[in-house]
DNA sequence: CGGGTGATTGACTGACCAGTCAATCCAATC
DNA sequence: GATTGGATTGACTGGTCAGTCAATCACCCG
């Protein structure tokens, strides 16, 4: 068990540096910020995030792909579940998204703003990852529509879209405090946003 | 008319890099040129850059203000057009913000991407000026559910918020190719997207 | 014309910072 | 207690660029 400890020793100061740059990076931005920046919230030298990542890049990346696979693996799970109505599979979703903030916001304000809403050269990177998104949400409304329980007037793109769109929309108005966000707000949020997109603002529903 | 043509010289050069810097800001990002860039784009010296703007970020927040501008003079007008129904009056501003980007994708490109989905220091600067679009856009729901148009389930400031994340969204499919985007679908864009938010994916409605 | 004012030029400077690297440390192993 | 190799250090380098500025140009007015 002693190289295990040496191995455990590493991988928690990789861990260390990871939180700091969670950190860093939702304080300052991930361009406005330096390396050194990130070294010294880790309480480590300059060249130490150099010996666990081969870049600044990557380092974002990897916090990125951690939190999103599990969001994609999420999604493909729900798109299999035959005994959950969609509107219900959309409930989860917006809540894995607004409860994920609520858990941790310094980390989805870096991926919100770093990655996700970044259009530069790194949101570009992560592209078809977040496409990913999209399509699994897509195949949860196209699957409602052929069975019925969504009407056909719109494209199941589209919808998604529309979706995920609102669902970013408002945590980014919380991430810059456009919008308050107080305990009770989240349960809000996600009602809201899935009543929205599944019945529409329009009055004269049965719900 | 001497001092005129003079006047309306220099008013031409400072367009010239204006509309320099539109294409080099959508085709390689601000963060990415230089000004260099945009001087030679305009086929300008460099330094006629800063004899017309205090700096490369003036350049962008000029292109921004003088579009976004419009669009919320186009929102505060609608607001108080009693006569038409909200459905038309969120047609009208998904119609607007969509024929921007048919008309000027490359402006539309820069406008969404540099400012408005930048989280960094600069979207921040301009905060209160999107945030005006989204109030906007508020009151007009807001004026709906007094009238009884829009049930009151969901508040205004969430529904504008999903109306404009929803927008944006398809806007940035578009942008970055994650979705066709022919003649054609500019307008079932509007209509997807009002339909979606007015009447909701859900079956079952009279429409 | 001649002087003045604003337009135009582009070389240069100063600051910044990602990534490198040679040196040192130290825990595990024999 | 000597050896080895990964962990750790931080000074340094190389390249990049925004913004400055002194010089030059061209139009206009008296």
């Amino acid at each position: 068990m002693a190289s295990t400890t040496r191995q455990q020793a590493a991988a928690d100061k990789r861990r260390q540096i990871l939180d700091a740059a969670v950190r860093v990076f939702a304080r300052q931005g991930f361009h406005q910020c330096r390396v050194s920046d990130i070294a010294d919230e880790a309480g480590v030298a300059y060249g130490l995030v150099y010996h666990y990542f081969d870049s600044k890049e990557e380092v974002l990346d990897t916090l990125f792909l951690e939190r999103w696979d599990v969001l994609l693996a999420m999604i493909a799970e729900l798109d299999a579940r035959e005994e959950l109505s969609p509107r219900e599979k959309l409930y989860r979703i917006a809540s894995f998204i607004f409860d994920s903030y609520r858990h941790d916001p310094e980390l989805m304000k870096v991926i919100i703003v770093e990655v996700t809403r970044a259009a530069n050269s790194f949101g570009l990177t992560h592209l078809t990852k977040i496409q990913e998104a999209y399509q699994g949400i897509a195949r949860i409304v196209e699957r409602a529509q052929e069975e019925g329980q969504f009407h056909t007037g719109v494209s199941a793109e589209f919808a998604a879209l529309a979706f995920y769109g609102a669902v970013e929309q408002v945590l980014t108005a919380w991430i810059f405090e456009v919008l308050p966000h107080g305990e009770e707000d989240f349960d809000r949020a996600k009602e809201f946003v899935v009543e929205t997109v599944c019945s529409g603002l329009d009055v004269g529903r049965t719900d």
